[in-house]
DNA sequence: CCATGTGCGCAATAATATTTCGCATATGCG
DNA sequence: CGCATATGCGAAATATTATTGCGCACATGG
């Protein structure tokens, strides 16, 4: 499947879409060099082939009343396969949590958090969050301010690379 | 600015958008219940009001061979404003780093970043992150696996609060 | 009760998406 | 070599969508 590999007008494509998903494929077709039904027949290739997961608007969650941000490092009582995946399965289902990473080292997850306000999030973390089953501790950091960021992947690295194949 | 109260269509485009981009004036006018002229309209304003800040496709970076993710947390020696600043500005030119995000308590930053392999990584982080100017401290954690990554804003939270003003 | 503003939706037009099909280049094999 | 097959492009035709230009309904405040 990853082997499909992919050309340079695909690349530039998924480049074009990722800054843009709501470019026209005329518009698109003209930036990438071809006619717009080739175009158009390579982004349905690379959606059905799950190189594009999908299209978001990038809505502004100040804008909406969600002030907060929190970072949480959870560490759980029993890294059992099945404790893990329930912890996961929790962290779905629970709105406020946008992000949950299982990492390595001492913390076993990191959770991305939004909220309405600060009272909102605690009643959240110390109803909810470090109540539940399982999980041992959890330390918290507040986001004062955002410095970047950018969406999924940094094509320019990866054009860099394929001009030096190892 | 934010006073700009939205009515309940307003919450549901934007609801709509963020969970499909790419969705169609004509589907999007259906699903809220309006036509399709002040539709547009509205998704216009919502745009040029900031509500709305762009469109991404959401790439997956597995696919393109973007297999590793790290947290990266990050202490400065200073924290004055000049000494922040100067470390965010790092931050948006190095294409590894696709988030940062200054934090509250001991940590000062937190950074989201993607590489082709591990020994990029390592790499980026001994000769760059860790060498840069002012960085005291620098732990990471690999993420071993996703279970969790939806974008934005939580919708459903946003509507039930409404129903219930304080 | 009327002037004014806001926002909807119909209808017409412009632009875009999508399908169909023939052509060119590449590839494999007799 | 020279022909079958495969792949991918692009022109042209058609179907959908986006966008513009009104006129109408409703709410507000004299």
């Amino acid at each position: 499947m990853a082997g499909a590999r992919l050309d340079p007008i695909d690349r530039k494509i998924l480049a074009e879409l990722q800054a843009d998903g709501r470019m026209t494929n005329v518009e698109l077709a003209k930036r990438v060099g071809i006619s717009a039904p080739p175009c158009l027949r390579r982004v349905r290739a690379l959606e059905e082939q799950g190189f594009i997961r999908g299209y978001h608007a990038d809505i502004d969650p100040r804008e909406l009343g969600f002030e907060v941000q929190v970072f949480a490092m959870v560490g759980l009582q029993s890294q059992a396969e099945a404790d893990l995946s329930a912890f996961e399965a929790r962290c779905r289902a629970w709105p406020l949590v946008r992000e949950c990473h299982m990492l390595n080292g001492e913390v076993d997850f990191i959770l991305k958090c939004v909220a309405p306000d600060l009272s909102t999030f605690q009643r959240f973390l110390t109803e909810e969050l470090t109540a539940a089953d399982n999980v041992g501790s959890v330390k918290t950091s507040l986001v004062i301010r955002g410095a970047k960021d950018e969406p999924g992947v940094p094509f320019d690295i990866l054009e860099a690379r394929l001009d030096q194949p190892a």
